[in-house]
DNA sequence: TATGAATGAGCATTCATTCAT
DNA sequence: GATGAATGAATGCTCATTCAT
């Protein structure tokens, strides 16, 4: 009889779906219905009680901030890998790389990028996410420093520049839905080179 | 039948005073609270009753309509004018123009940036704001494409990049509460010759 | 110079005008639009101020008091003088001239009628105006008994039933807006000889 | 993942027993305070939240259109016993039957007319409950012309004229509280043959 | 642990009444 | 007296959170 311990392993796997199950649920109807979505609905949506929801997250906040960790946990080695792949490179082939890479992730990403979008002001998001973006991107800038691609001093209006332009690309093009990882080149390309013809 | 009334020239005025008062509040509120920001909040810190702001505007979203509509129509006359200003200008001197007088206008209304900001992605604003922002930019780039200073292939993913940095500096100097204006040449400098040192 | 006294007649006179006017509004919004009818819209419809209502009644329940006295105060002569006339008749022709009295007087209040149906059990009408009414009609019965007409025993039945097929007549007309006067006699035949073929 | 839930039955038995509860006091109220009895009022005499009421029925007015719903379940049965169990009769006796079955049933809901008293022209309530009595009598009159019992030509004042009859006693006896059953026959009898002496 | 009914604080909105002009 | 803006209590409704089963 096997009732004390009834398959730690199992029960474990069965909450870790729960949790993803509810997590997706939240991300669909944040995306869809914004920042407002009430629990009920996310709850029905994932299948589960409303007070189900509470032995997985302490409240409302906890399962936002829970839903923007696990993106983040998922989006963050992609975008390493992108930095990390492209490390080696010289400036202009580093950045790419990097920003197709970034492309990719976000690509990948959509309703997540929604979900970004409707609440990216709101304090519920911690602004993590276009951290670890901003970081990568002000890296490659200090690399570029370093090895002589850029002027040093204009490394962080380049950042703030670059990553304005990337936002723009991926948020527009999330609105009407249509892909962005081809213009990753041209706007690589336009970034370094100026808009002169 | 008419004789009671105080001087309607002094009455309407003071209903002007009123509801800019109650604009004010709404937009400081909205600005440090977020698009939440209850009505007998901003009652209270424009100092008149809850009841007296549905003399003026027939709901809320009637009030944050009446906000944005305020806040662009002095918004706007500055964009106009940078625009006219700069129209006659070669595509050069034409963006420094432009995008400084954008900043300038901006750095006026940086509680209202504020308020774009926590509400931005919310349905609450209309577009409109920003859109009179991006068409300014386009045409910039289509009367540069005509004039052979661009490439037409390009335009719209130049508009796409320099509006996006723009936003972005003007959000993160907004936020962390710098000033923004003297990064405008800066800022035109590399988008027009990109970041190669 | 005539000023300290202005004419005190033309002012009472006046006075009387906006008073009727207001209670007029009354009538008409409560019979259109139920008895919750904000006193603003009734002020509006009377050409008046809100305020300028509150000199002339002391709240909104006294402006509808008010408003039922006076109609009553109309109705009132023509029920008594319907009932004077038909006093000296016997029971039969009595009957008939009461109701058809009665007839004319409501035809001739039909929009005070909607408001009485319209508030009828709200606590905010006396039941005076039914009274009125009923009390007429008890008379007749009584009188119908004294003389032999009718049993004594029956009629308070009897006045039940006449005035709830009246109030039903008139209820059923306004409402379809059809005329009711046409009915009386049929119904009194009716109400003394019973239904049978 | 059901495995929570205490018996569904008990559960479904359980939310029949408070949603009773709310209708009850939502008669109680309406009947005592008219039909602007807060809901606030309603949860607190039923004992249970506000909110809870939003748990029971959408809104307001789906609160007292299932009050009206359910009373007129359980008349509706005792109204239809009545005229079925009448139909059979010849004119007279089924009218005695009728009757008396319509004020056995009245009596038995007198919380109910009170409610309806109040409510009665104001919208909220379907004229459904009326319309069941007003078409049975109709019913009835309809039979009394085809067996010639009656005048066909003055079937629909004779509809009126009884159930103007029927309502005004219902009111006046709910109101001071006396039983009316006892003046179902006395009220035939007058109606069929008049009341002359 | 899962369930979903119960809870009640919080918010937008209405409207009778007041009062400075 | 007339005006109409200001007031704020009252009310319907929402929804995050709790808890008995």
């Amino acid at each position: 009889m096997n009732r004390g311990s009834p398959a730690p392993r199992l029960r474990a796997q069965l909450r870790e779906t729960v949790q993803a199950e509810i997590l997706d649920a939240a991300e669909e109807l944040l995306a869809d219905h914004g920042p407002r979505a009430p629990l009920a609905d996310i709850a029905r949506r994932a299948g589960v009680a409303v007070g189900t929801l509470y032995n997985y997250f302490t409240d409302r906040d906890a399962l936002i901030a829970a839903l923007f960790e696990s993106r983040r946990a998922t989006l963050r080695p992609m975008i390493a890998e992108a930095v990390r792949a492209s490390r080696e490179l010289a400036f202009e082939p580093r950045l790419r790389h990097l920003v197709g890479g970034l492309f990719a992730a976000f690509d990948s990403h959509r309703r997540y990028i929604k979900v970004l979008i409707a609440t990216e002001h709101l304090k519920l998001a911690p602004p993590a996410n276009a951290s670890d973006v901003h970081k990568a991107i002000e890296d490659a800038m200090r690399a570029g420093a370093a090895e002589g691609a850029i002027d040093p001093a204009r490394a962080e209006l380049a950042s703030l520049m670059l990553s304005g332009a990337i936002k723009n690309v991926v948020i527009y093009r999330t609105t009407d839905g249509k892909p962005f990882t081809p213009e990753a080149d041209a706007l690589v390309a336009m970034f370094l080179a100026g808009v002169r013809a």
